[in-house]
DNA sequence: ACCTGAACACCGTTCAAGT
DNA sequence: ACCTGAACACCGTTCAAGT
């Protein structure tokens, strides 16, 4: 003992922290990395353990378990959300924080799913939501019609990166979208001919739409 | 060996088919049971042999692995959507598109998750993909708006079953916005009183908006 | 006191042995 | 030929043994 029993092999350097021990951060910092590179189903406790060169256990000394880890790497991307200054136009204000949000999550798109599924979420995000609610307030909308299009507007925003940005080429959906039988199926097989030219980035003026009935129809 | 060494309980009476046999429809029927009372998760292909009183590897006679059997419940979902009559009025006939798929999926949302996650779809729903298609082109839209127009709608509806239809009543991310401070988040503090009065059932009314904004516009 | 290896209870699936 | 038990390669995490 002492030499090792030639391990599985990876354990490497320590990337570890500055001084060489292993903590929060350096865990987080090696979670994202594969959670970017190779989505977050790649994220194991026994993956990052062996990408800084420990045993699995070694993690829980600094993280409560697999979940908080998730947490801990969604505060980082709550963290690097573009959040711009308040604008007093509802529409500019409303437009600048969904479109920080959707950006944040369009680069690390492994956060949609813990976000949308488990119900995962950090603090940091409160501020954002209070600002959205407070630029709803102020085009006349209150109570139940303020909340129903509060939740309409990040129900799209979700929907869109699930559907859109998701690293899934060639998912059984899509494949069979494009099989489709161009006889029994006309306006399918021309929105797959359209779609294969333009590269569907319908984001901004399709939140624009969205606005527009939302904003314009006031109250009710 | 025959008397069995004391198994882990629960095999019980063999399920199966009508004549005691073992075949796919058994499967997927015994999945679907276990996916509405304890969600996706619950469905392991150990837990369902045992709910069939037969080996892990006796299904894989029936479904080639986890995928297919879960595709296969989709399909029995798909199957269940009560697709209306096609109407000649646009509106009308992608409200009632959008609502039935919008119902199914409320009642089976474990089936969300693999739908938008994973890309799993069953060829029953290119009908419904095809008749919203044509309604859209026949409001004048044309391609890219129109597959724009599209994928807005269908985003909205699956934003709207994630957030709203799913079964985590407190969820880190619900218990944090009911836990915001009323002096720094006055607008949050305000939307969960209303929240907590009126029982959040806007995809009705937000479908008719969101519709508002697609069809009115008409092109462009 | 701090850290971590062995072990447990899961999972999907391969492969070879049963009938 | 058909079916399936043992085994493999994973997973998160507990618990007790190491330093």
């Amino acid at each position: 003992m002492g030499v090792s029993v030639a391990g599985p092999a990876g354990r490497g350097r320590p990337l570890r922290n500055g001084r060489g021990l292993l903590d929060r951060q350096a865990i987080v910092a090696a979670a994202l990395a594969v959670a970017r590179t190779e989505g977050l189903p790649a994220v194991t406790m026994r993956r990052i353990a062996d990408e800084l060169g420990c045993g699995p256990m070694s993690l829980y000394r600094h993280v409560a378990d697999r979940d908080a880890l998730v947490l801990e790497m969604l505060d980082v991307v709550a963290a690097g959300i573009d959040v711009p200054p308040p604008s007093p136009d509802p529409r500019a204000e409303l437009t600048g924080l969904l479109t920080a949000v959707h950006a944040a999550l369009a680069v690390d798109h492994w956060a949609v799913l813990p976000l949308v599924a488990e119900g995962f979420a950090s603090p940091r995000i409160l501020p954002v939501l209070d600002r959205a609610l407070a630029a709803l307030t102020r085009v006349g909308l209150t109570g139940r019609a303020r909340l129903a299009a509060h939740q309409m507007l990040w129900q799209y925003v979700f929907g869109e990166l699930l559907w859109t940005h998701h690293d899934q080429p060639d998912s059984l959906g899509k494949r069979m979208v494009r099989a489709a039988s161009p006889q029994d199926f006309p306006a399918i097989a021309d929105a797959v001919r359209t779609a294969s030219v333009h590269p569907a980035e319908n984001f901004p003026e399709n939140l624009q739409r969205l606005l527009d009935g939302v904003l314009g129809g006031g109250s009710r």
